[in-house]
DNA sequence: GTGTTAACTTAACGATTGTTCGATAGGAGC
DNA sequence: GCTCCTATCGAACAATCGTTAAGTTAACAC
């Protein structure tokens, strides 16, 4: 999809339909033969994104077992290899969700819900296992969060840090941001 | 500034002139008068914002010593509170960075690459120093700076967390990004 | 009273926006 | 040969965009 390209160039209405159609090699009606309206161009392409971030993070997390250190470090892979290999879709959404339509929005955020109450529960039962001393979960897990988030603002794939660098520098952030004690 | 509240709302391009002209209650004429165009009401405010945020970090570490931990408890302190009592501008400069024509995105990049080196500066003593123990200085100032600014997302100044608790909450959390061990 | 200036007004400019319409080309089925 | 369907085209739609021009009002200086 080239929308992906526009939508991250020149953002959401910046991006004009014309555009779009000509990065992807068609004629304006063209485009609008394949997809209903702008819009909908935007919220299929969040959507997607959304999904494979939430799939990513499921599969990560039944792979594992059920201790909280091991579910928190494939949790921080799944997030950092999502970032780093959806870094144009991760990037429109995180900027763009505020362009969708109240419908597309309503529905993407019990996506988006799901994909936080992952991290909170790790965190909450590793707290209360007392593997996690973190003092303050909640911002703990804001935190983890954010700094896996931020990763799709700054990489550059030319860059000399490879995905399993990342995911390796990542992992004890987080660990100590939840304040993980063996 | 009324350009603030319609940015922040409906995004750079989003945001039409006549809107900002009506919330600001001028004719679209009147605001013509007073500002030369609408790529000039966005860089004037994210320039004041950045300058704003700049000026709180520095002033916040001449009046610490040079111990790092202290240094870095200062700047947590600055940009948390810059992030809650500036929410809406620290919103609309990250947002609306790419959206400056490229004089004023050079410019106002001068600013940003200095206030992102106090961190630098701080975590890299840190290190030199052996008390923060981090085994990637940059990745840690990534994070502990993502997740500081992540709180302008969030924070609901109706909730239940004041600016000073947020502080008390951030400072050991970035001190754990860190890796500080006194 | 005359001239100057600041602070607007209404009206319009050309360009671009998302979207739609009707025409048409080409292949498949019968 | 005829019909149907898919995919595409050029052209146009009304609306909105950022910006500007020209005229008006009120206050003030001298």
């Amino acid at each position: 999809m080239a929308a992906r390209e526009v939508f991250n160039e020149r953002g959401y209405h910046g991006a004009s339909i014309r555009d779009i159609a000509k990065r992807a090699g068609l004629s304006l009606s063209a485009l609008y033969y394949w997809h209903p309206s702008k819009q909908d161009l935007l919220a299929a392409l969040v959507e997607e994104s959304t999904m494979d971030y939430f799939r990513r993070c499921d599969e990560a997390l039944s792979g594992v077992g059920q201790d909280p250190a091991d579910r928190m470090r494939a949790m921080v892979r799944a997030a950092v290899e999502y970032r780093i290999e959806r870094q144009t879709e991760s990037n429109i959404a995180a900027r763009e969700w505020r362009n969708l339509e109240p419908d597309n929005r309503v529905r993407l955020d019990g996506l988006r819900v799901n994909a936080t109450k992952l991290w909170s529960d790790i965190v909450d039962e590793g707290v209360r296992q007392g593997v996690f001393r973190c003092e303050h979960p909640k911002d703990a897990r804001r935190a983890a969060q954010a700094a896996c988030n931020a990763i799709a603002q700054w990489y550059d794939p030319a860059g000399p840090l490879t995905i399993e660098e990342m995911v390796q520098h990542y992992i004890p952030i987080v660990m100590r941001i939840v304040d993980h004690r063996p």
